[in-house]
DNA sequence: TCTTTAGCATAATGCGAGAA
DNA sequence: TTCTCGCATTATGCTAAAGA
């Protein structure tokens, strides 16, 4: 039995099509987690599709190497955005971005993650192309429809330049803002930075895991995890000025 | 050391052909 | 029309190895 280059593609190939292009690029690593497949298997299922020129593969970090959807993956699945130019200077955090964005869509079932990309493309339609505003990292949408606006931060904000976010922040409807940091100091910083805005919840992502910045409880939803939402659903009815 | 690829074996699935 | 069978293809897991 021989198939046509389009019957290539399975379903599950276009979801991977879509997700990777989303987010603007993902690892194999990312792609597994993300469906909960072995690597070997997202390995494979994403060298097919290179193979094919449904996706182009990149290896600009001495880590792990990314894949791009291409021009003819973006056709196959009629992508609405279009294609990604990898920035070096911005690609780690958008890794690091996708990586807590798995994370989170595992630790709560039935959420939505709406990435940057999205978010701009959205932005762009309501304001006009070229707006240059502050969207998020992402938006998780929890099972109840609160929107969590979700940023993760590689470096330590100024005093300013966080009284800006927080300005912005208070003229949305999102019902938190979740700082992820890379560091507990970083964390420990953001908390005294967000002291007066009771609708900030400060996380740290270190080690492939999830914490809350108490060090408290472990965020982190590997495959192998079953955790509860246990009613936590983003907490507030929306953001209010302190 | 980590990422990635390749080969092999096995199970699952899809499809067409033929029989009841 | 439905069921069964055989074949081809695909998905998956395992191990080994190449390359940066």
């Amino acid at each position: 039995m021989v198939r046509g280059v389009e019957s290539l593609l399975t379903e599950r190939d276009k979801e991977i099509i879509r997700l990777i292009n989303r987010f603007g690029c993902l690892t194999a690593a990312q792609v597994a987690a993300a469906f909960g497949m072995s690597e070997r298997v997202a390995y494979r299922r994403l060298q097919k599709m290179v193979e094919a020129r449904y996706l182009k593969y990149r290896r600009p970090l001495s880590g792990a190497g990314i894949y791009i959807a291409g021009v003819r993956g973006l056709e196959a699945v009629d992508a609405e955005l279009g294609r990604f130019q990898v920035h070096l200077a911005t690609l780690e955090h958008n890794l690091a971005v996708a990586d807590v964005a798995i994370l989170l869509l595992r630790r709560y079932p039935g959420a939505r993650w709406v990435t940057e990309r999205e978010l701009r493309r959205e932005a762009g339609q309501r304001f006009g192309v070229g707006w240059q505003g502050h969207v998020p990292d992402g938006l998780l949408v929890l099972p109840g429809g609160r929107e969590v606006a979700v940023e993760y931060e590689n470096t330590t904000k100024s005093r300013a330049a966080f009284g800006k976010v927080m300005r912005h922040y208070l003229r949305t409807d999102y019902a938190q803002v979740w700082f992820v940091c890379r560091t507990r100091r970083q964390a420990d910083r953001l908390k005294e930075l967000a002291r007066s805005y009771d609708f900030v919840r400060i996380l740290i992502f270190e080690r492939g895991m999830l914490y809350e910045s108490d060090g408290r409880e472990n965020l982190c939803a590997h495959p192998s995890d079953h955790l509860s939402v246990s009613g936590d659903d983003g907490g507030r009815s929306g953001v209010q000025a302190p």
